[in-house]
Formats: C-alpha cells, structure tokens, sequence
DNA sequence: AATGAATGAGGATTCATTCAT
DNA sequence: AATGAATGAATCCTCATTCAT
C-alpha cells in the first residue's frame, strides 16, 4: 500500500476517515458495512479500498489518531505549568473538553476494547496517558503535595473518574463541561490527597 | 415462549447461557455465532432456538442476569449498615470482589453499551446502581459527612473510578482484590469528602 | 469440519462434488462462480458451505477421487497378468478407456497444473502413476525384455503420450478407444524397446 | 487499437509483454491481476491499456508470440536436412532446448487449454506445429523408412511424449537437456519405427 | 504517454434463523 | 427435545476497465 495521493486523494482519504468514525460511533463497527460508508459518501465501493487495506485497518487508524489527538490536546494545555498536581487538573480539563468535542468516539474505544485486534492498540494508547500521569503523580508525592502511594493506580482512578463522568454527563447528558470539569477535578484531587 | 421447562430443560438452559456468556465475552457478540456456541455444547442447532427466542435475545437475559446479581452481592455485603459512608465502602468492597469473580463479563458490558439495542438495558442497570448510591450519598449529605454536591455526578465519579481500576487491576492484571478495594476505597472517600 | 452425514446428506454432497467438476471442466475452475454450482442445483448458497469448507477444498477433493478413481480401474485391469510389458499396455488400454468415460476431467487437471496450490496434488498423483510403471519397467529390465535405462524417463515419455493422444482423440475428437489404443500401445512399446 | 508506437513505446510494450508473461507463468493468469502487473512495473495503470485493448488480449499475443518463437528456431534448427526422420530428430532436439529457455510458458498453455477463449488459439498453434511434423512423417513413410500409419496420430504421440518430457525433467527438474533429448529421440524414434 | 482516482459488477464466505424428520 | 439440512440476505473484498487531468 501507502500509495502516493494528490491534494485531492488526501481529501477523500479524510472523508472516509472522517464519516466512518462517525457511523462507526453512531451504529457500532460490525452493523456498519463497508458498503453504508460508501454509500453514504455517494462514491463507489472501489474508493474505499483504494485508501485502506481493510476495514480493520481503518479502525486501526481512526484509534490511533483520535487518541495523539487527545494527547496533543492535553500537552499543548498543560503548556510548561510547573506545579505538577495543577498539570494533572489542567489535563483533565482539557480532555473533558475534548470528549465534549468528540463525543461520538466514545463508543469507538468502548468497542475496540472488545475485540482483542483493537483491544491491543487501546492498551498502547492507554499505556501512554498513564505514563504522562504516573509522571506528574511522582512528582507530586516527591514534593510531598500527595501521600506516598503507587502512582499507576492513582492514574487509573483518576482516569476511570474522569472518563465515566465525560461519557455519562458529556455524552449522554448534555451538561456544561465547566461544570462536569469542576466536578471531577474536586474528586479527583481529593482521591490523590486523602491521607493514607 | 415462555416455555416450561422440565428439571433437564433448566440445565440445558442454563448451559447455553454460561457458555455463550464465556464465548460472547472471549471474542466478542458478533463474532460469536449461534452455531459456534451450539458446537461448542456438542448439540444440535435447534436446542438454541428452542431456548432462546433469538440471539439477542439470549444476550439481552445475560446481561440482565449479571446486573441482578451484582446487585444481590452488594446488598448482602450492606446489610444494615447504619453509617452510609460506611454502607458506600461495603459496596465497593463487595463490587471489586463481584468483577474478579466474574471479570469474563467485563467485555459483555462494554461492549453493550455500542449497541443501541443493549445500552437501552444497560443504562437501566445503571441506573439502579446509581439510585442505590445517591440515596447514601444524600444521607451522607443530610449527616453532614461530606460536603453538599450534586450526589449523581458523586455517584459517578465513584463508580468510575472503582470500574476502571478494577478492569485495569482484576481483569487485565491480577493484582490481589484486597489491595485494589483499598487504593479504591481511599481514592473515593478522599473524593467524596474533599471540601468545596 | 467433519460433519456427520445422513442418507440424504451423502447424496447432497455426491450431487455437488459431480455438478462442479461438470461445470469446472466445462468454463474453468476461476470462471464458475459457487453461486453458478448451487443454483445449478437448484439450492440455497448455504448449502455449499455445509458440505465443503471452501471453493479450494471442493476442488481437491474432486482431483484426488478422480485420480483415485483412476487407479482402481488401471489395477482391476491388471489383476494378476505377469508379464511387465503386458501389465503395462493393460494399464494403457485402461486408461484410455477411463479418459473417454471421463474426458470432461481433462480440463481439471490441465487447469490443476498452473496453480500452485492444486499443483502439489496433481505431482502426489502423478508420482503414484509413475511409481506402478515404474516397477513394472524396472521388472522388464531385468528379465531383458526392453533395454536398460532410466525408467522413469521412460515412465514419463510413455505417460506423455498416452494422455496426449487420448486428449486429442478421446477428448477433442470422436475417435474410437480401440483405434487410439492401438497406436499408443505400438508407439509406446516401440519406444519401451527401442535398442540403445 | 493498432497505435504507431515510438522507439520507446515500442520498448514499453515489450517490458508489458515480457513481465505478464512471467507474472501469469508464475501465479497464473486470473489470479495475476493487472494492478499486479502495471506495479511490478512501477508505472499507472494507464500505460496497460495505452499499449493493449484487455488483460484477455494480452494474454492471446503472449500465446500467439511463443508459439511463433518456436517454430522459427524448430525451422532453424532443421535448416535443409534432407532426411524426414532426421528433421524429427532436430526437431525435438530444438524443442528442448526452447521448452528449457522458456519453461516458465509451461503453465501459460496449459492454463490456455482449460478456457474456451483461449483454448482455439491454442489449437491452431497445435495445428502448425502437427501439421510440420505430419509432413515429415509421410515423407518418410513415403520412403518406407516408417511402416505406414495415420500420421497425425503418430505426430500426437510424439508431441505428448516430448513435452511430458520437457515439463517433467526440464520445467520441474533439472535435467541437464542433452540428457532428456537423448530419452526422448530414441522413445520417439522407436515409436515411430515400431512394427506394425 | 502517463497518472491517480473512480466505478460497480461480481465473487467467496458467513450466519441468524427455519424446517422436516 | 433434538438433529442435520437448508435458506438467502448480507458482508468484505477484488478487479477489469474507464476517466479526468
């Protein structure tokens, strides 16, 4: 593959890119049919192989770029703050924002993690944010803003916190993410500075 | 349907149900078809249809069955517990060691909830589970344990958080349930009480 | 695989297996579409896949018997006859008469040859063909009745032109069994005796 | 069609023929797509049909174009040789020697055979090729140095037992072509002489 | 001459479900 | 209750060919 693709095959790489993580969110990855993708970009069902190897594939790739998204998001808010626990609440801001503005990608991960083709790519993506976090976390306990306590389930708390109150109130309600962030950081931060 | 069924029929049924939860959860409902589920109890694919009305059908009661039963354990574990904070712990406690008993059925409910025909049954299982919480979290309010908030969104911060360490810890890895119900019940308390 | 079969199972997949190897003889093993076998039969798509893993497999299966076929007929003509040069021109009246009785199979294996996957089949069968003239030549040689050389040359020289005639004669043509068998066997065993 | 080609158009054309050619020989002509073709090459998909109207086309001036290289170097080979049976003798030496420098076309006639499109080019290949070799054996016949046959058949016979020959020990072995020519000029010969 | 893009019919295979026995 | 057989719509993917640039 990797095929060499003007201005325009670029564009309608995107598209497909963009419409199946859409219907893929919408109805689930296996009831939606390579055929509904192309049908509904009113192409022929040719074009579709012709930017990706399979419809795996494509999951794939809608996976890893929507979570460097979400990363470059994230850093790009934390910026150069130096006090690490208010790095850790500016990350959770910014990526509530982010699940507001993608809401449709919950179901997308929420599946992958199912299959086991997807589930390893999840894994990796995941790996990644915990380790941004577990960064922060030691940081915090060295300059002893948080009890000593093993960091990595820290981040998974605050993680799974997070994320069940992004899908629950950002997804499937409709509630202000100011709000929801508020929220979540007062718990969060609580979680990581309750005394031992 | 409806059908009765003799002492020989119910294990039958039962059969079918832990087997295809087993397969559902290990590759996932789609990829699972009746005739593998079928072949893997050695019998013929009518006993399927004469159980179960439909494959759907037969996930739809799985899941149902498993939300009862989580909810069942929680309960015992609660008792009369008059302290609600208290009552909150126990629920943990019981639910952690609920999910490394049945972790096969992590996936089952991850996966419903991608499904519109299943996220319907799952966000009424929620939603009990959430209902049991909030009453605690009101006491709690009431007793002046833990500053006043909106109790839902407490609801699901703690919820959350409590899932993902558990898939992350119990089901993924296999840290002992003691360690993680303690990093869990900590993290949530900290939240719940952290001052506004 | 592996299916236990039935009375009417049985006669199912003997319908198929001769229905295909009519219509892969007939346009080519690439060109008959499956959906071309099972609606020549006047059945469902499904029915194919009950009783075959796959298009490939059927297709196996249909050279092995034939080539087994083949040589039960060659041995019965042989029975006991002591005589190497005998048994051999026994084996070639046999053939010839079998290649009219199934000349629509010429195409099989000819089409077998140019894919790799089939081809393996074909050179196990051709080398049992090779292997029985082979001894009988091996036997001639040493009772001095034809000249010593490299007998499976020999074996593959008097092959050669036994399918080719019967190709031409029995398969493109109209002629006669006798007439072909006449020439093959005084051109084969011309050559068989030939004086270095 | 029928375009008047530069210098270079020329030579493209030849580079299309030459690596189908190889391309169909080694994974067989439906399993060869022209995609495959036109990127083994490195160029569009254009340039295909710029030089050839189909991928059936192709493959019939592939056939037709061998076919024709060989008889040239059969009638090279033969030169003016006075003797019928002698001219035999080249003949098949020749052919050997063609069918070794060629053998990845072993799998483009057979394949020919099994598809009606194809199969009459073939036959008529087959024809002139039987037709030179009827009129050697006439000749010699005429001279009484060959008992009097059909002569066509014997051509047939001759023909089967040389390329069996070839596809065997030169195409799937090795056999060095003096060896193979040896065996098969004195089968042939022997054949030919054989008493009535 | 040449390229990347597009087409869409066609092909192998799967699978929930039904049915005759 | 249970079985093997059958159905056929649906799915993913391929590929010869055409076309705009």
């Amino acid at each position: 593959m990797e095929r060499k693709l003007t201005a325009r095959g670029k564009e309608r790489r995107r598209q497909i890119l963009d419409e199946s993580a859409r219907l893929f969110a919408e109805r689930g990855y296996h009831p939606t049919a390579v055929a509904d993708i192309v049908e509904s970009l009113g192409v022929g069902k040719g074009v579709f192989y012709w930017y990706f190897e399979s419809k795996e594939d494509l999951f794939l790739e809608i996976l890893a770029a929507s979570s460097q998204d979400l990363r470059r998001l994230q850093q790009a808010a934390i910026g150069d703050e130096p006090d690490p626990l208010r790095r850790i609440e500016l990350g959770i801001r910014a990526s509530l924002q982010w699940f507001r503005d993608h809401r449709h990608l919950f179901n997308l991960s929420q599946f992958a993690a199912t299959d086991e083709r997807f589930a390893a790519v999840l894994r990796q993506n995941d790996a990644v944010a915990i380790g941004d976090i577990t960064r922060h976390l030691k940081e915090a306990m060295a300059a002893g803003s948080i009890p000593d306590q093993d960091p990595e389930m820290l981040a998974h708390a605050l993680v799974g916190a997070t994320r069940h109150l992004a899908r629950t109130f950002l997804y499937h309600g409709e509630e202000p993410v100011g709000v929801v962030a508020e929220v979540a950081v007062r718990f969060v931060m609580g979680g990581l500075t309750a005394p031992l």
